[in-house]
DNA sequence: ACACATCCATACCGGTCGGTATGTAATACA
DNA sequence: TGTATTACATACCGACCGGTATGGATGTGT
């Protein structure tokens, strides 16, 4: 049963994931300091060490809680359960594009990539399902939108999967350096463009 | 006059910066260790710090002269020099889509920018001074390719220009993280097929 | 009410980090 | 040939890092 403590001690690991997240999100994974977490919550090593045992999983529990939860809600589901499906992909770079916070610090899933991909297969494995479910709820409507006769018959949908993420990942890096909100939402045009050259 | 002492320690200089550079690569410039650089040169903090006053100076020097260099000579020159500039940006991603090397450790100079910009005001001028220069380069190219009638009249030059480098690091990226030759391709081939789609 | 687990704070540790001070050959210059 | 400068090596430092050991407060189950 949960109890009140019990609601409470998630809280505290909710807490530290987020203050996690932003530290990652900020100064990637490994110059996040934990101190500098601990400092952000009013908690100290006790409690860190109480749900987590090496910053390495607090790194893995940022990825799949907060990273993937965040996904899951506003891209992975929308996308899967989209009665639209071109316009629900529309929207969502719409959506980003009104919404430039990005520019500041990037995503954080491009981000956690670029750095540990290379040094840490574990953190790799993690990020690519991420990567791997977002290109396939991208596939599944762009397919369904071909079904529906709104997606030209030619297009290979795993393909322009692939290309709208990764074009989408490289204008908020370049954003991120230029940290220019124009740079980014020109960029990001150029992309629907893309998306709307796919419809039929 | 440069006698042979001085070609000897402008030797190690560059065997510092090369060095340097491949620490930077793989753990981005916060995580290299001076000492893990000092290793692989075979020298001691002595010469380090006689040619650099700190860290930050070398991760800078390896910006502007390592990446730059690299740049300036296989992208940046050959676009502002080419007659054929639709060819030779189909050279340069077919050459690229021919030699996935970057797959492993991804671009550097994208890597750098989504590590340092947000931290670093130099770092990210400096970075930026690059991606400038290529989406410079690139803008020309098809400008002048406009002029002869191979690109279309009606193509955003620089908007395309950022397009193409967005897409092109976000290939890189993607690939990097899922460790994938064919995924590299196939995204690469998209993004030839885009420039394709400027033709006349 | 008593034993026990949960939750978290405090104090501490070894290791690595970037950086410095000093010494010393080799070379350039006069 | 004497002197100053260059080009490094060596030894060392404080700071911060991730991680651990311990203890106490608070609840939980019986």
């Amino acid at each position: 049963m949960l109890t009140k403590t019990a609601k409470q001690a998630d809280a505290t690991r909710e807490k530290i994931l987020e203050a996690a997240f932003h530290e990652m999100h900020r100064y990637g994974f490994q110059a996040a300091s934990l101190s500098s977490i601990l400092t952000h919550t009013g908690l100290t090593k006790g409690a860190l060490y109480h749900y987590f045992p090496a910053k390495h999983d607090l790194g893995l529990a940022v990825v799949d809680e907060v990273i993937g939860r965040t996904y899951t809600e506003r891209v992975f589901t929308p996308l899967l359960e989209s009665k639209d499906p071109l316009k629900t992909i529309r929207e969502i770079l719409h959506r980003k594009r009104a919404n430039p916070d990005l520019i500041e610090l990037g995503c954080p899933l491009s981000n956690l990539m670029q750095e540990m991909s290379p040094l840490d297969e574990q953190f790799r494995l993690r990020l690519n399902t991420l990567m791997q479910r977002w290109l396939d709820s991208l596939e599944d409507a762009l397919q369904r939108g071909q079904k529906q006769g709104q997606v030209r018959q030619d297009v290979h949908c795993a393909k322009a999967s692939l290309f709208i993420v990764s074009a989408l990942e490289g204008c908020v890096g370049i954003a991120k350096n230029m940290q220019s909100a124009e740079t980014y939402q020109q960029c990001l045009d150029s992309l629907i463009e893309y998306v709307s050259s796919l419809e039929n």
